[in-house]
DNA sequence: GGTCTCATGTAACTCGTTACATGATTAA
DNA sequence: TTAATCATGTAACGAGTTACATGAGACC
């Protein structure tokens, strides 16, 4: 239940947040890390108040309810934190197609790592970008807000590096043997 | 629908496997890229039968049934790989939980994050194994399945890499300011 | 007055997980 | 003979996606 404790670890640290704030964070800093619609965000947000681990505590206009952090709910990120052991369940749709790229032949296999490769210095692009625009270091969402995006710059780089190096591989042997 | 173009696929590469051989596939070497239960495979087989994408080839003992791909299947393969492009949701519990490793306390983080470095290199450790074991290059499953292999490597190296980087900046600021 | 952003909610569907259930064949 | 491996299937539930539906307040 990895969106429960997204969400509830997010109400703990911005206290006073409504569904909307949350579907911005989920969308911003948090994209690197765990993705989440908006329809999830509002459902969980139900079942964390239903279940006592938050409470609203302001309503404002147009119907916005802020949110914050119960005892139980505290006590609940504490648990999953320390108690529980994550799982590394990898689910990667770019990667699982090179599995298969054998099946479109070397030529389109090449020119698909290419479209890759710029992808993903793209993507890398916008990281830097925002860690340049974001304060860091400021709080402590800040700070392993942070590592998170430091995180996802190497996780590009590293890919970006790979999906070149693929494509080297994949021309070497459409060339050589 | 990732699942099914990775049974419709390994189908292709893997002319008479059967439900329970996929099964030790998706458990191998493309656990790294995608996981699947064996519910979803039989049930997915299933579903590419229907809609006459693959169809049982022969059965064996114990009810085996040994599937071969069609040519609609062959067609739905090259479209997938050339007509549509990969999503890139990131869906990672261990980051996730480093958002939060603030509301534990420095201290506990940088417990977390030494077992977190550990368990990497652990399996950092398994996928070389791997790696090693299974004879790379002889078909076109193998070099694009060792592509995919060096890729897990370079994740596993990056990760436990940032792991160690994470542990020393917290604490560094614990110590520090 | 019109458009943009803020703001919440639900319904239908698909995908993924866990657990149960069953039985044949092989090897020690 | 008995344990391990091979082999398939389903049922119940939980998680995630897409689309629809609605309306209030802010800004120009």
């Amino acid at each position: 239940m990895s969106l429960r404790h997204a969400v509830l670890g997010l109400i703990a640290e911005l206290e006073g947040a409504s569904g909307y704030d949350l579907l911005k964070v989920f969308d911003v800093s948090l994209a690197n890390v765990w993705t989440a619609t908006q329809s999830q965000i509002y459902g969980e947000l139900g079942r964390l108040a239903d279940d006592g681990l938050i409470r609203v505590a302001a309503e404002g206009p147009r119907g916005r309810k802020e949110y914050a952090i119960t005892d139980a709910g505290r006590a609940e990120m504490r648990r999953w934190l320390t108690e529980t052991r994550p799982r590394y369940l990898r689910r990667d749709e770019p990667m699982l197609r090179v599995f298969f790229f054998g099946q479109a032949g070397a030529a389109t296999a090449a020119a698909l790592l290419d479209a890759e490769s710029d992808a993903l210095a793209g993507m890398l692009d916008e990281l830097v970008e925002l860690d340049e625009r974001i304060p860091w270091k400021e709080d402590d969402l800040s700070f392993y807000g942070g590592l998170a995006i430091e995180y996802g710059k190497r996780f590009m780089e590293m890919r970006r590096d790979w999906a070149r190096w693929a494509r080297d591989e994949v021309a070497a042997r459409d060339a050589g043997d």
